[in-house]
DNA sequence: CTAGGAGCTGGAGCCGACTCCAGGTCAACC
DNA sequence: GGTTGACCTGGAGTCGGCTCCAGCTCCTAG
């Protein structure tokens, strides 16, 4: 009484987790989930909050470039349960490598823009005073 | 006299950028180089230093995630010279953001995955423990 | 009872960014 | 002068990751 588990739509899985329906049915063709979705009677997808929070985990991996190849992978072995720590954990390092690779190059291209913003604010902060000045008046 | 300047072929260049030399020819179609490639009396390409410099940022902006036609629009306005600067700072300014945004991803994903490292190291401390204390012994 | 909206399926289509192919040219060395 | 090996071209193919389509079934509200 009353711990009746309410159980969500496809919509609005997609809407908490910012997915498409489209993508969500995708994912699930791509052995993405966790557990199985359940069906209602009228055949349409049942998912549960779990279903939301190992999605959510997927997104963030998808958005720091995990391949789904992976991300499925690691999925399988979730599912396999106890026994499978051991590669899981290699999974997550081999991928927290390539996190730390991308950032490195994201801060390198942050120094470059840095870099170049500042060239170009001189060079348009040039111009407004040498106009003000009548350097180079109105053309 | 010794102010020769000798030119690179495309190979060269593809080693110096780490583009493969697909890429390279890839790239000129697109409008990606500062110049046009000149060439030699056997119609081969001619690349010199400058366009290295230029495709090592372009690799740097493009490992950012920059789209090409973002590239290509910058490196338009790199050729049409003086007069440009207020919209490279922009494509610079907004590029910025998408940076910044995917570095909180990807800080955001790291956080995660040292999170599960932890209870995946944890998780198996413990087999290793109750094994060697025979809690578990055997298996 | 009917109109609308959300869901269902299998399969096709799309997009960005390469990547490769076939068939040919050219320069250099043996 | 023949054989490599790097280069050339236009166009086709690939790959990852969605995204959409057609044609159907439900459920609910009016």
């Amino acid at each position: 009484m009353s711990g009746v588990v309410p159980g969500l739509s496809i919509g609005e899985v997609a809407e908490r987790t910012g997915l498409s329906v489209h993508t969500l049915r995708f994912y699930e063709r791509e052995g993405i989930l966790a557990n199985p979705v359940r069906r209602d009677p009228g055949g349409r997808r049942v998912y549960h909050e779990d279903d939301v929070d190992w999605l959510t985990v997927c997104v963030i991996l998808r958005g720091s470039g995990m391949p789904l190849p992976a991300v499925r992978r690691y999925t399988e072995l979730v599912r396999a349960g106890g026994g499978t720590e051991a590669e899981r954990l290699a999974l997550l390092q081999e991928h927290r490598g390539r996190v730390m690779d991308q950032m490195d190059q994201l801060q390198k291209c942050l120094d470059l823009i840095n870099f170049k913003v500042g060239v170009y604010e001189d060079a348009l902060d040039q111009l407004a005073v040498s106009s003000a000045t009548g350097t180079d008046a109105g053309r």
